[in-house]
DNA sequence: CTGTTAGCGCGTTCAT
DNA sequence: ATGAACGCGCTAACAG
């Protein structure tokens, strides 16, 4: 026998496992077996005997091997990771998704690794830039208004990607979403048929931000629709906020004392209405009906209930992980997908108040 | 002249200015220099002449040239890269920590990344596993209770780490925190010099959570100090959810109808249950006072406002930040590092109801 | 200050 | 099924 492969299978220079940073090399090195298998090991490990595996395997353990992951990527072309950008991690719904998504890509083997552009589409473009860098396998984003050189970047770099949230029909922005504007469009429907005709509309800021537009269009498709005249300073941005909420509302009342509908572009903003309408004695639905949108754990949970449209968002991170998975592995897959969203009606909305009964005055 | 270097500048080869790979050394001969000037003008671009240069970047720009990170991370051995594993991305407190986090690390050339364990320390495990093998350059985490094998982990890869929202003196186990236990104290102590003598403990689960268990010794010790009875019994444990918050005071107040104190582990569960009460028609704070932590916006814009404990979330995450890159260079810090809590007392607490009055029947 | 050279740790052809 | 050799794209000495 070769002396090289009896005992001691090479076990010569282990002078303290837990202190040396183990390379493949010198994991193949102290198994006995050649640096290709042990990349077998790790790559396909249906294709090695048993016994080699065997080696292999418990040599990582004793060795507490860690591939080097940037190195991988470098080899195989391949990093693993998709990333994702976020507006913002502060509200829960975009939590949902991402952690749906997380789940899903972790089943196949995939790392998401998460950064947050701060509702800034400079900075998003930043970020995802830096994960290109990175050379990640794919990347979510949220909604379809983007930096245009990320377009561009996107393209040149062939990096598969998807928008989420919003539905769009363009074959060139994969897109899995709801419809916002329908949506909207369908909850201002309701407040319309209740006889509302005073409406407002209040909202996080909309440059940007697709979703937030599509759902004014909605609010301004439904009354043109129904002849019911909104200018645009029945529409009020303040900064995503819940006390700006009540700083929103607060201005939209005083300019227009007899709205008796107010549909907020978020459930953040809605809350914050409800709670100033509440401080300044206008009852919620008798005088005013509120509107949101998100369908956050508070909606249901406060009294009146919040009227507000739900965003299937595990849905949305589940398809979306889905649909990059096909991207990367080459297999068709639509490139839109529309999702449906629930228009719950509840206890914040009610028929209008008769004329004149709905004014709200000041200082009485 | 060397024709090589003459007119040209070794503008040979450029078929496709968009649709090459563009790798450093080919950037290095389109642009006439050598692979090391490019790589310098990337990581120092003070050593390089100004000609030099001009030529490099303008050629980053016509090539459209994005560095591997990965190979970048082989050659130099770091990947500035910082990875954070927080238990959930769907509560704003950590949202607000970890965007403080994002943006000093910005400002250091550093990429934060992120990833959720869903409260469970075996996925924190995996995550944080995960982000060694990328060969993070440090790591954020949160509270002190993880896996003991990340513990070692850490050790063994030398990954520079700190605990985050957790003060400890373990100078093992570097963090940068409040201390709960002493925050509970104190709001405790409001509710002792009120007058209270009934508590109840409405919780999210505890265990591998040590800043919800730093809470429950504050309201223990505190109670013990003062003679008064606090028996498990009166502690009960729900699910991180608004909707538990209700169940979980529901089922407190049912099983003590003399409780007058309830104190919460956490904002959400303490909106949850006065919500319940107002429901079942228990006044706050007229018959009973609640108490939670965190201070989320919402705290202060329900009425009543919700008395609680502010954490310096931002704060934490820029002190977090700054930790690392100490480490990293080598420069040394304090490993523990304990930042003040501001206890907040509001509306949602009150004196306690004299006997019997407090009693809440069922069916009245 | 600049260019040359040798790896960084791994995947992936090729032979065998 | 296994191993040898090359190269992924970049940085880090070193030499000039």
């Amino acid at each position: 026998m070769d002396p090289k492969k009896t005992r001691g299978r090479g076990r010569s220079i282990p002078p303290d496992k837990a202190n040396e940073s183990w390379t493949l090399e010198k994991v193949a090195k102290y198994a006995g077996v050649s640096p290709a298998s042990v990349s077998r090991v790790l790559n396909r490990p249906e294709h090695v005997t048993p016994g080699i595996k065997a080696k292999v395997l418990s040599a990582f353990k004793e060795l507490n091997y860690i591939p080097h992951g940037g190195a991988r990527a470098l080899a195989s072309r391949r990093s693993n990771m998709i990333g994702a950008v976020v507006p913002t991690l502060s509200f829960a719904i975009f939590g949902s998704m991402v952690q749906a998504l997380q789940v899903r890509l972790y089943d196949s083997q995939l790392q998401l690794t998460l950064a947050s552009s701060e509702y800034d589409l400079e900075r998003e473009f930043v970020q995802a830039e830096i994960f290109i860098a990175r050379r990640v396998d794919g990347l979510v984003l949220i909604g379809g208004d983007h930096h245009p050189e990320l377009y561009e970047l996107l393209a040149r770099t062939k990096t598969p990607f998807v928008n989420t949230f919003s539905y769009s029909t363009n074959p060139d922005r994969p897109s899995i979403g709801i419809d916002n504007a329908r949506s909207t469009y369908e909850l201002t429907s309701h407040l319309v048929e209740l006889g509302h005709s005073q409406f407002g509309f209040l909202t996080s800021p909309i440059k940007g931000n697709d979703r937030v537009s599509g759902r004014l269009r909605g609010v301004r498709t439904c009354l043109a629709d129904n002849g019911i005249s909104f200018d645009d300073d029945r529409i009020i941005e303040v900064p995503y906020e819940l006390s700006e909420g009540r700083n929103g509302f607060r201005a939209l009342i005083q300019s227009f004392p007899d709205m008796t509908a107010l549909v907020c572009s978020t459930d953040v903003l809605a809350f914050g209405a409800m709670l100033e309408a509440q401080e300044m004695g206008i009852g919620v639905p008798d005088r005013l009906s509120v509107t949101g949108f998100d369908d956050l754990d508070f909606a249901s949970q406060i009294r009146p209930k919040l009227s507000t449209v739900h965003i299937p968002s595990r849905q949305i991170g589940v398809r979306a992980a889905e649909f990059l998975l096909a991207r990367i592995e080459g297999r068709t897959v639509p490139m839109n997908t529309h999702l449906d969203a629930d228009v719950l009606i509840r206890g914040s909305i009610g028929t209008a108040p008769k004329k004149g009964a709905a004014r709200f005055t000041f200082g009485t």
